[in-house]
DNA sequence: TGTTAGCACTCGAAGTTAGTGAGTGCTAAT
DNA sequence: ATTAGCACTCACTAACTTCGAGTGCTAACA
């Protein structure tokens, strides 16, 4: 373990660095912060802390610079902090902000993107809710004019998906109800996934009745359902990535907007759900893609009711103030959770 | 005008200078255009062209580039020759493509500018049907289970809208159904813009009967017109601006890529329909925006049936194969096209 | 009169060199 | 254990040089 100096000097380098970007020198130690000891005791002690593998020095006459490995003892540190007191005053500013143009869950979270872009001038990032794991309430087959009919399915939380299409033949409304019963009795209480299952098989053998509506109501159930398992992936402040002095080089820079705009990516990127902590970091070289082995990325879970439904994150070179990012990530996370509760219970519930 | 020698010359260059982004001098004419006379009859000639405005020189020993007055002369001359046989087998390969994953309209633009941007290695520019001077044909109000109700807008081309709220207190289905009509009697055969007004006024003062349900519906029925009103802006290969010889500073790429991620902004650059013309060009100092005095800007609309209803485009520095590009334009956009035509048909018609 | 060969001149790009200064690491003294 | 002192390192910058593609002018030619 590192002794008491050591760990001031680390820290101080590493907030020296957060802001300078600038290769830290043992003079700038010894002036800035008030250690006690000369330069050159902080040179020894430097020397030591590279060796142990927490700063760098990117050539032999320069200072030097915080590794990954000294940005993960740094966070960790943070981390086991607790987020006792939240900044209330921020984070209703925040969520009045948020609220204002959010009348459905993708612009809130198109908005949160941008939002949080804009205050922590990082480029940031959301993935819409994952809504497969959610239980069917209810299906139900509305007629519309003309042979369109409607179909809903509703899940505890609200509906999730409508959609409506047209038929070939007339269908009287007596025979959409029975149908509705059937696939009511056949899909209440399976998840989406199930139901993904179930639909091809099982329902098909017992309707043969209505064989003439229920080839057209099974793609199109199953097409709703696809869109439900449809990720979108949000992201905003892209160009905030051009003002680090880490990238100038158009290399660089291309190589991060190819990977930030590759939905693939993203979608990998913001999926594996740790559901333990609310807030995850993966710093520098921890990341399994090349592009970004030089990013941290902070991210935080929101939530629909206690359910992790999705994530939004911010990504940039690791010389970031991790504690500020992290307040910040944590106030939106939970502005957003707020927010999707109300928007689904006042218009659904 | 110009004599055809000058003409020649000066479409060499262009040409030139399209493939190799540097300053032509004469003796690359010389050689590589067979126009039967030496280099310094082609430098007096090109001394001509600078004075006549269509050829500019970077510094005094360098070669010449092409003014965007030499640029537009040749685009009005591309723009001039009729389109008259469209490379069909690349067309259907395109719009095979396209097909695949656009379920929707919205999946259908995003997924062109993704392909558009691919095929021309130029960033690409989607902007979303503009709906609202479609006349409603229908409104419909449907009860679902547990006080939840859906409102349906459709238009002749299909249905344009559908909304699920839930109502404060129970309703009957007869009642809906009267205010269905009511609403059918005031509304059909307007367009989305007038029904914005009437509603406010008119409606409200005739049915005091339905006050408890109405001040629910009318709200609904104004963010599903705000919805329509709405526009999305699709972009994609932004990063191709980097693989341009004149995007190697930072600062320009900085000012671009801000550009085109500025919504606002591209709304207006994408809104400006001239009906007479499907395809447009705006090149380099022609452009209103600063941050793209030095670029150019190809669109051409995309239709439903024969209204206008949207536009792609592309966007790059004003060296670019005008005649190539225009041409894969407008392949999009006859197939953009097509295919919302059979969205449309086949899922409301 | 239009065309061309010849040549001096221009100017950015790329390469070279020298100087500067922040920083290290080692040694010897405290 | 700490520190002052000092030689050494090395990226960065600025000034200078070289190089070459290209122009524009002049004078000769068809």
């Amino acid at each position: 373990m590192l002794d008491d100096r050591k760990l001031k000097i680390l820290y101080a380098i590493i907030n020296s660095y957060i802001l300078s970007a600038e290769p830290i020198g043992s003079r700038t130690i010894t002036k800035q912060y008030n250690l006690g000891v000369s330069s050159a005791t902080i040179r020894n002690e430097m020397s030591d802390l590279e060796d142990l593998g927490y700063l760098n020095k990117p050539h032999s006459s320069a200072g030097r610079i915080p590794s990954d490995k000294a940005y993960r003892l740094y966070v960790d540190e943070l981390l086991k902090l607790k987020r006792t007191e939240v900044n209330t005053k921020k984070k209703e500013d925040i969520k009045r902000i948020l609220i204002k143009e959010s009348r459905e869950i993708d612009q809130l979270l198109q908005n949160s993107a941008k939002i949080l872009s804009a205050v922590t001038s990082y480029t940031a990032l959301a993935i819409s809710p994952k809504m497969k794991s959610l239980k069917i309430k209810h299906i139900q087959l509305v007629p519309i004019e003309n042979k369109q009919v409607l179909i809903v399915l509703i899940s505890d939380t609200g509906v999730v998906k409508n959609t409506i299409f047209r038929l070939q033949e007339d269908v009287s409304e007596e025979q959409l109800n029975t149908l509705t019963n059937i696939l009511n009795d056949k899909l209440r209480g399976l998840t989406m996934d199930q139901i993904d299952d179930r639909l091809s098989s099982e329902i098909i053998r017992e309707i043969y009745d209505f064989k003439n509506i229920i080839d057209n109501v099974i793609p199109i159930i199953n097409q709703s359902i696809e869109d439900i398992y449809s990720v979108e992936i949000y992201s905003d402040g892209i160009t905030n990535i051009l003002n680090f002095p880490e990238y100038k080089s158009i290399d660089k820079v291309k190589n991060f907007i190819s990977f930030v705009e590759d939905k693939d990516l993203m979608v990998d990127l913001l999926s594996n759900n740790s559901i333990t902590q609310d807030i995850e970091l993966i710093i520098g070289s921890e990341n399994v893609y090349e592009p970004i082995k030089d990013c941290s990325l902070i991210t935080a879970n929101y939530r629909l009711g206690d359910k992790v439904i999705g994530k939004i994150g911010i990504i940039g070179p690791t010389r970031m103030d991790y504690q500020k990012l992290i307040e910040d990530l944590y106030l939106f996370s939970i502005n957003i959770s707020e927010i999707i509760d109300m928007l689904i219970g006042k218009q659904y519930k």
